[in-house]
DNA sequence: GTGAAGATTAACT
DNA sequence: GTTAATCTTCACA
């Protein structure tokens, strides 16, 4: 059962919450891949100094961010990584989800021939890793999560007591954005990023 | 047109 | 723990 466009017409923290357990879909050249989404983090401009539209800013890069909700954010960072974002909330708020890891359950194999490595829990455990897992890359920007290629299987929610919040990673640059409790884990999953 | 910096990763010491 | 790899985007002129 696909998620349909309401699911992710909600504020970012919600959405986080709700996403956490969920299967990532994408239907490739190379066969069917999926992952579980078992770590994000939200971004929450323009006030959040850490969200590339902190202070409203509307770039050609930020743009699909002011959009509705369930479309792809994509991004490279250090010129050799691809960073894959969900788009969520109405138009005019830019709220996003940073995927940043996923539990690898179908395709496996092409996941591995693509990342170049055999062991499973290294496949989808960061940004730039499971994005080139699951064979993402900056021409998916703008995708349209309600199509056919890539879009999120519903699946039971979590308990609360199975969600885990803490700091996000590698933005000491926000200032005070730093300690936001806006990361969101499943508790005990091994297969989040160190 | 030019320059600085980054929502990371892997391979070091 | 530290560092190189590598290129798009933004801010300014």
């Amino acid at each position: 059962m696909k998620l349909r466009r309401e699911f992710y017409q909600d504020n970012a923290l919600k959405v986080a919450r709700k996403i956490l357990g969920k299967t990532l879909v994408h239907h490739t050249s190379e066969g069917i891949v999926k992952g579980r989404i078992v770590e994000v983090e939200a971004y929450v401009g323009p006030n959040d100094k850490a969200s590339h539209a902190y202070n409203g800013l509307d770039s050609s890069r930020t743009h699909i961010q002011y959009g509705q909700g369930g479309y792809l954010y994509i991004y490279l960072i250090y010129g050799m990584h691809i960073c894959t974002n969900i788009v969520v909330n109405g138009v005019g708020k830019p709220e996003v989800l940073l995927l940043r890891a996923l539990e690898p359950l179908e395709g496996v194999e092409v996941m591995k021939k693509r990342r170049g490595i055999e062991r499973i829990k290294d496949l989808c455990n960061g940004p730039g890793k499971l994005s080139k897992a699951m064979g993402i890359t900056k021409t998916h920007y703008g995708t349209d999560l309600c199509g056919e290629e890539i879009y999120i299987e519903d699946a039971p929610d979590l308990e609360e007591t199975e969600i885990e919040e803490s700091k996000r990673i590698n933005i000491d640059y926000a200032e005070e954005a730093v300690d936001i409790m806006w990361r969101f884990t499943i508790k005990g999953n091994s297969y989040i990023s160190k």
